[in-house]
DNA sequence: CTTGGAATGTCAACAAGACTGACGTAGTTT
DNA sequence: AAACTACGTCAGTCTTGTTGACATTCCAAG
C-alpha cells in the first residue's frame, strides 16, 4: 500500500535482494552450526535433530504427521526414527484408537538431547535478538512467515495460537 | 497470553525462541524451493546454485576464495565445478600471476542460468518483503546479520559496501 | 641453483541422507 | 469380503559432504 515512496523503489532493487539472499544463506549456516557440532559428536545429523525437535513440540505425534511437517519420504524418515528408537531416545507406541498408527514420544534421554540442542540454538538466536532489538525481531518474524510456502504458513499460524 | 508487551523479558522466552527457530526452518525451505525445482530439472543441486551465485557475484574469483565462502572442502567444491565447466556454464582460467590458481567466470549460458535461478528466488523474496513492509525488512536483515558467524559477518559487511 | 615445503587443485573412495519403486502386514472402512 | 490406510522394509540411485593420496606450481632457505 505504501507504494510510491522512493524508499520502496530503492529497497526492492535486485542488488538489495541479492544481499538479502546471501544474508539468508549465511545466517542459516550460523543457525545450524551449533547443533551440528553437538550432533556430529554422536554420529547424528540434522535429520535427527529435526525429528527430535518436532516430536518434542508435539509429543504423541504420528509418523504421518511428522512426514507432512518435515516434507521427506517415509523411507528417509524411517531410517532416522529407527536409529533414534534403537538408541533409546524415542519411544514408538502403537495407537490405541487406531492401532496402525505409531505415536512418538521422547524418552528421558531423548528429552535431554533435545534440551542440549535447542539450548545451543536458542543461545545464538537470543543473542542475535538482543543485539538487534525488539522492533527488528518483529520484522524478522514477519518476513520469515511471508517467505514460507502458503500451506506451511497456515500450519505455522496454527502452532502460534498455542500448543492446543 | 498477553501480546503487545515488547519488554525484553517476555520477548525472549524460550517459547518465543522456539517459534522463531521453526519459522527459520520453514522459511529457509521456502527460500530454496523455487531454485530447487529449476535445478532438479537439469540434474543439478543446491551446491551448483551456490557456486554459480558466488561466481556471478565475484567474477574471476579463485577456487580458494570460493572455498572460504562456501565452507566446504575443496574436493566437494571441485566435483561441482567440474560438472559446471564440462557443461559449459563456467570458465576456469589459469592465473597469470600465480599459475596454481584458477580464476572462475560464468559463460553466457552460466549467466543465463544464474539469472533464471535468482529471478525465481528474488521473486519470492520480493513478495515477502512487499507484504511485510520496509520496517520489517530492515529488522529482518538486522537479525540475520547478527545470526551469522562473526567472521562471515565481517565478510558480509565488506560486500555491503559495494562490489569494488 | 637446488631442494624442500607450502599452496592450489584433481582423482578416488566412502558415508549421510535425500529420492523412487515395489512389496508386506496389520488394521480400518465401506 | 474388498478396498483403503498407516507403517515398515528392501533395493537402488543421486547429491553432496567427508578423507586420503597425489600432481603441479611457487617461493624461500641453504
Amino acid at each position: 500500500m505504501a507504494q510510491g515512496h522512493s524508499d520502496n523503489l530503492l529497497f526492492l532493487t535486485d542488488e538489495q535482494l541479492r544481499r538479502a539472499i546471501e544474508a539468508m544463506f549465511f545466517a542459516y549456516r550460523g543457525f545450524t552450526a551449533d547443533p551440528d557440532r553437538i550432533l556430529a559428536e554422536m554420529n547424528y545429523g540434522r535429520a535427527h535433530h529435526r525429528a527430535i525437535h518436532f516430536i518434542h513440540r508435539s509429543p504423541g505425534t504420528t509418523v504421518n504427521n511428522l512426514l507432512a511437517i518435515l516434507g521427506v519420504t517415509k523411507q528417509s524418515l524411517n531410517r532416522v526414527l529407527r536409529t533414534l528408537v534403537e538408541d533409546g531416545l524415542v519411544d514408538s507406541r502403537v495407537g490405541q484408537r487406531d492401532r496402525r498408527e505409531r505415536h512418538l514420544y521422547l524418552t528421558e534421554r531423548g528429552d535431554a538431547l533435545e534440551r542440549e540442542l535447542s539450548d545451543a540454538q536458542r543461545a545464538r538466536m537470543r543473542a542475535a535478538f538482543r543485539e538487534a532489538g525488539p522492533t527488528a525481531v518483529a520484522g524478522f518474524r514477519e518476513v520469515l512467515e511471508h517467505m514460507m510456502d502458503p500451506e506451511l504458513r497456515r500450519h505455522f499460524a496454527v502452532a502460534k495460537e498455542g500448543d492446543r
